[in-house]
DNA sequence: TCAGTTATGGAAATGATTACCATGTGCGTC
DNA sequence: GACGCACATGGTAATCATTTCCATAACTGA
């Protein structure tokens, strides 16, 4: 499976480094038209499940359902507390987690263990100054 | 806003009680139809959604994005590994989560903290005879 | 240049969920 | 019991993110 570095997926990728918080492939994809770059929503799709795949980006859900990415940072955090009002997103030491994941589903006798961690609250900043949630009003 | 204990809300949540693990709302209205109970597929989801509401059942979402709902147990507890394969699901002390994200938020100047936890894996009887997940087949 | 693989992107399909709205039902009141 | 009205129902149509299709375009090694 050879990785083609297409002007498209240079340009997803870039994007998706641009952006303060956890972002939609829909806000990428009209941050990306209105950059003046052409790109079909689908290979938005496609390249952010390739960089998902390869480990390169995070993924949450939010409420909706919706998919939300972020380039995974160096430190390879896989967990953050997420402003709901600002989408402002913060790593978070998730070692207890994991840990503790690992040992309830020993004790229960489950292998393959998967977990899925989502905080969310409401920011220092926005609780002062409440902000509407959009990719362009995202502090970081 | 009063709540009528209506034919179609009881047999919802009836219906509920029978399935041994999470069930979509797609697969209770397909159980109550079978079951001879005729019944909207809007109203299985407005039913549901104000059992959510009102904290008598508890809901995860998986992969796909859809929806499972369960009734919530007596104990009160909300968190459960499920297994990928059967849907069999287990109450889990969750107690230590619930601690974490606290202090986490709290730390980081976060206010109106939320969480969501959710503990995937394969269960010790999928283990040895691997089972289509299918409301039928769930073992309790 | 040629052939073959891989990537692109518009349009159509999917699938869960929700909105709409005309109709039906439970229930307190007279 | 009959009346009235707020609440409930349920079929259909809309929503919305995501996926699938498929014909076309771009890249890469020979």
């Amino acid at each position: 499976m050879p990785w083609r570095p297409t002007r498209q997926r240079k340009a997803v990728l870039s994007a998706l480094h641009d952006c303060a918080g956890f972002t939609s492939a829909q806000e990428l994809h009209e941050a990306l038209e209105a950059d003046g770059i052409p790109i079909g929503l689908t290979t938005v799709y496609r390249a952010l499940h390739a960089l998902d795949r390869s480990g390169q980006v995070d993924v949450v859900r939010e409420k909706s359902g919706e998919r939300l990415y972020r380039p995974r940072p160096a430190d390879g955090h896989r967990h953050y507390l997420v402003c709901r009002d600002c989408g402002l997103s913060t790593a978070v030491d998730a070692d207890a987690v994991e840990r503790w994941a690992e040992d309830v589903a020993g004790t229960m006798g489950f292998a393959e263990v998967e977990h899925t961690v989502e905080l969310t609250g409401v920011c220092d900043r926005c609780r002062v100054t409440p902000a509407v949630r959009s990719s362009a009003e995202q502090h970081s």
